[in-house]
RNA sequence: CGCGGGAUAGAGCAGCCUGGUAGCUCGUUGGGCUCAUAACCCAAAGGUCAUUGGUUCAAAUCCAUUUCCCGCAACCA
């Protein structure tokens, strides 16, 4: 039976270009698309720009632009480096489109009316001579632990954790003036009420999310969970659905999170389907590809705000959470300029390294170093010694002897065995998110596949018996057509060749048999050897 | 006691959730093969799985302890 699969890649903030650290958060959730889509579920995958907030307004203030301009610059960047990357989503959109804006208002205007979002005026800093209201991070003060320079939420001498009231010689950051107090009014999310629910869905999620997101989000509720301002003073953002708050917008923090559910409708809108049977079906199986910064706004905020919405909709069931990549154990940064974007790195080594090298070597259970050497390494060993050898062995030989014709002949059954078997291995693991040893499982197979040609000897054969030949040749044509499904989700233009390859079409998850005699077409190929300087 | 992550062969890492012969890549040594991109296959050497204690018939794996390493303003997966 077909079933529904939500898969999500993060929104990633559309102030700078993608970097690998994206890739390595987002890519799993592609994978795990590709798998689903193969496999004949129903999967809608969806992600978009994250365009709203601060950063980018003020990013715009510098560079004398509006926030729209700077947001769409990097939106367009972005979905150029995903689709160079080889993302397949059915959507990727961005927190400015009329759609979603709609749609989050609406959502919003629910919770409100469901008594879920609440007002609650109190005493703000305004700087008089900005005209404006003060978020704690736009004060500057003395710090009262160690006497330095400190932000309104954090001190940056002695990193202590502050409340911009207990700081010294209170000033406005942009001008410096003495900030005054006036009353203004906020829309609260009331998420402690929700703290139960977040406990049971923990509960029931405790064998299936990653441990990071486990630990992180037990953390959360061992503390308790506070409500959280839900408007922003800004102008730059979603419109609040409730008359007196036109000066000020919808906090990002609970807008990004909803276009999951945004995109999901159009997607499904789209093709013509019900997104409320969809969304609200108990079964649903969703798959959140995020990065470990990110995993209490997806197993707490976002499953709350589902809960206040009540409309019934299925919560997160798998967060692939990731650890992050560092670059010589330092923690990748813009400021230190040690990035690698998304686009330099395809362009250097092609996307299908990049893609295997990511899910092999990614930091999916901890933090991982990047090292442009063990990439050239796992591509040389891997993919040229490994996948490349094990297919051109087999074509130059026919090519060379047989004019490039595979007789038919008879699959050895220890193959066809490992073949089924493997199938299922994998699937057990990507579904389960476990996409590291997923691949290592198609690798150890590709493995078996050299073994195999090396056992059976066929430059023996060929002169002895060839019947035999026949069948270990037939064999491997067998073996490249089953790889050339299960590497699909992980490497898809590779396969795409080695179906060319074969003159294959299926795509599906399950086992290619071949019939009749192969004539092999000319890929040239698969991978090219790099050398390592 | 701020929070979190880590410590496994010369290097880089997997295994730990769901205890049961210690595994992968590179490197080293020896062999095989010649179909293949100095590719492929086989074998060997190399580890008291950081420390100490506990649970258990059994611990790299679970619990606790100690030591050492790394990250934690903003941008940011």
């Amino acid at each position: 039976m077909k079933r529904n699969v939500l898969v999500t890649g993060a929104w990633p903030y559309a102030n700078y270009l993608l970097h690998i650290g994206h890739l390595v958060a987002l890519l799993p959730g592609d994978v795990i698309a590709r798998y689903y889509r193969m496999n004949g579920d129903n999967v809608v995958y969806v992600s978009g720009s994250d365009t709203h907030g601060t950063p980018i307004t003020e990013r715009a203030k510098k560079e004398g632009k509006t926030p729209a301009e700077i947001a769409m610059y990097y939106h367009n960047e972005d979905v150029k480096s995903l689709e160079k990357a080889g993302f397949s989503y059915d959507m990727y959109t961005s927190t400015e489109s009329d759609y979603h804006k709609e749609k989050v208002m609406k959502y919003f205007k629910e919770m409100y009316d469901n008594g879920n979002i609440y007002e609650k005026e109190e005493e703000q800093d305004y700087c008089p001579k900005c005209n404006k209201f003060l978020s704690d991070r736009e004060i500057i003060g003395t710090c009262p632990h160690c006497g330095g320079e400190a932000k309104g939420d954090q001190c940056d001498s002695c990193l202590a954790s502050l409340e911009s009231n207990e700081l010294l010689n209170r000033r406005c950051s942009t001008c410096g003036s003495t900030p005054e107090l006036r009353k203004n009014k906020h829309l609260y999310l009331e998420l402690s009420k929700f703290q139960k629910d977040i406990e049971n869905l923990i509960k029931e999620r405790e064998s299936i999310w990653r441990k990071n997101a486990l630990n992180e989000s037990k953390k959360f509720l061992s503390m308790g969970l506070i409500d959280r301002a839900a408007t922003r003073q800004l102008d730059w953002g979603i419109k609040i659905p409730v008359d007196g708050y036109e000066d000020k917008r919808i906090y990002v923090w609970i807008e990004a999170v909803l276009g999951y559910i945004t995109t999901c409708e159009r997607v499904l809108e789209e093709r013509g389907e019900s997104f409320k049977d969809f969304i609200t079906d108990p079964n649903l199986i969703s798959y959140y590809s995020i990065g470990k910064d990110n995993i209490p706004f997806h197993t707490i905020i976002f499953p709350a705000i589902l809960k206040a919405i009540g409309e019934n909709m299925s919560l997160p069931t798998h967060i692939i959470s990731c650890e992050f990549m560092n670059m010589s154990d330092e923690k990748m940064s813009k400021s230190k300029g040690n990035l690698i974007t998304i686009n330099d790195i395809v362009d250097k080594f092609g996307k299908d390294t990049v893609r295997y090298f990511m899910i092999a070597n990614g930091p999916e259970k901890k933090d991982t170093n990047f090292s442009e050497n063990d990439l050239i390494m796992a591509h040389n060993k891997f993919l040229v010694g490994g996948l490349g050898n094990f297919i051109n062995r087999n074509v130059s030989f026919i090519n060379k002897k047989f004019d490039g014709v595979v007789s038919e002949g008879i699959v050895n059954s220890d193959i066809i065995k490992l073949t089924k078997d493997t199938y299922s291995e994998v699937a057990k693991l990507i579904e389960a998110g476990e996409l590291r040893a997923a691949l290592d499982k198609v690798f150890d197979y590709v493995s078996e596949a050299n073994k195999f040609y090396d056992n059976s000897t066929p430059w023996i054969q060929v002169k002895e018996d060839m019947d035999a030949f026949n069948n270990t040749t037939y064999t491997c044509m067998y073996m490249i057509a089953n790889l050339s499904n299960l590497l699909r989700p992980f490497i898809p233009d590779t396969t795409d060749r080695m179906k060319a390859l074969l003159g294959i079409e299926e795509n599906g998850w399950n086992e290619v048999t071949l019939s009749g005699d192969i004539k092999l077409n000319d890929i040239g190929l698969l991978f090219e050897r790099i050398d390592v300087k």
